[in-house]
DNA sequence: TTAATAGTGTCTCTGAGACACTATGTG
DNA sequence: CACATAGTGTCTCAGAGACACTATTAA
């Protein structure tokens, strides 16, 4: 906020009071949006080239500006829409990182997002100045830290600024939310079997699950609503498909636990 | 960040490479402290109460801009020294507001920090300019949402811009975090009963924990350290001091879960 | 038929709640 | 002594892991 000091200075007064915010300099505010979604056994994200310095040709998170009347989260999905052209994508906001030299320029405080979408709607395929890099996570469970991108012949990506740091803290969040939100469904299609559920956890968790304590937790949950068609697969008994239930109602006419 | 917006216009190239921060507007960018306590049973918050239009009279969290070439946790630390006198606290960052009209003046977005002290280290009593306010959390569990603020006569306080969204994203990440971070101590003097960290995360979940599970927990957790002497009390049998350790080292000549 | 995975039933183990019981201080 | 709270021992219950078993599809 502003004007807080107060009783401090009668000229801080006089200042806040006249304060116009072209005046004098202040840190510049951006959002960056961590777009993460899993395929290939593993957790992607995507990231664009620069083309100036500084780290020209290093790989950064997509981002931009915060406008002065676009709130912040109106900015991230602006963001997204320009970069991806996604809309209506799960997109929460992270983090703020604000060190002073982060961006060697000038001062830039970034807001940092994170958002989570199923490959099936990454329509745009990698070219020159977009990727989707493949996330090597060199700690296990919550302890953070940063992360390492892989490009698409393996190599180890030059990231911009502090945005393995960044990236780092959207798998720490999504993995610790994992548990108690129901974000492992904005990773896949609208049905889905319990098998791919499983699937995305045990990526983003970066651990095997058992897989009779997921099912048993997955239907107690009441977030899974049986579709009655099962999945075209080869080669083995298909599986049910399921569709996320915000509230879990299941429909009267099927049980949850048990397809009719 | 800056310059993220490659190859769409080489017109933007050449602004982003000339960018002076200080030549046209954007927001400006504070920090507000949600400064918690924990006192005659109830969580306490810290304000400060506003000298000027716009919300005059109302209490607010104190805040301050952030200044070219601070850290966002500096500014942190820096209010809270100002305001409080406190250095060497628990706090961090909770996150970062920006609705647009959240500030009727200029557009202002905020870094918000909570951060939790015993009332111990508060000597600053009550005055015209600040006050403890006794939080009322209209909801349980982690739903969120704003919280109304006591003052010492019981009256709702008028609470400034969206500083009851604030403190109530406060409470509800501390009671999310409450389960496997080591926050409770925070509020409590260096050494304490069970009973009044059982009495801490009772105040911060704002419902009753069952005495015998709770005992079995924390000593569970290594987070206990028994320093083999007892609280001074009254008209019953004291209890064992414990410590604080960070790492869980038991002293070698006693046993956690047994006073020799 | 075989291969492969879906899905069920059941046992065990662990942690939380409940509660009885003993221990140790004050008045 | 009575009283109040500290702290222990043990039973029960619910959820997770483990694993055997049956079910259902493709080839």
């Amino acid at each position: 906020m502003s004007a807080r000091r107060h009783k401090v200075d009668p000229s801080e007064q006089a200042f806040l009071a006249g304060y116009d915010a072209s005046e004098f300099p202040h840190p510049s505010l951006a959002v960056d949006v961590v777009l993460l979604t899993v395929s290939e056994e593993a957790l992607q994200v995507s990231l664009v080239q620069r083309v100036e310095h500084p780290c020209r040709e290093c790989w950064a998170l997509p981002g931009g500006f915060v406008d002065m009347k676009e709130s912040l989260d109106a900015a991230a999905a602006r963001v997204l829409a320009a970069k991806a052209g996604l809309e209506d994508v799960f997109v929460e906001q992270l983090y703020t990182f604000g060190a002073p030299e982060r961006d060697p320029r000038t001062r830039v405080v970034s807001v940092a997002y994170y958002a989570l979408v199923h490959p099936g709607r990454l329509a745009v395929a990698g070219s020159a100045e977009f990727l989707l890099g493949r996330l090597q996570v060199p700690w296990s469970g919550d302890t953070g830290g940063p992360v390492q991108v892989a490009g698409e012949d393996g190599e180890a990506l030059r990231l911009a600024f502090d945005h393995a740091e960044v990236i780092g803290m959207a798998v720490k969040r999504i993995r610790g939310k994992l548990d108690y939100a129901p974000i492992g469904f904005q990773l896949l299609p609208p049905t889905f079997t319990l098998r791919d559920l499983q699937a995305i956890h045990e990526v983003i968790l970066g651990r095997p699950l058992n897989k009779d304590s997921f099912r048993r937790r997955m239907l107690a949950s009441g977030e899974l609503r049986a579709t009655g068609k099962r999945e075209r697969t080869v080669g083995h008994r298909p599986a049910e498909l399921y569709r996320y239930s915000v509230g879990g109602h299941p429909d009267p006419d099927r049980s949850v636990t048990r397809n009719g």
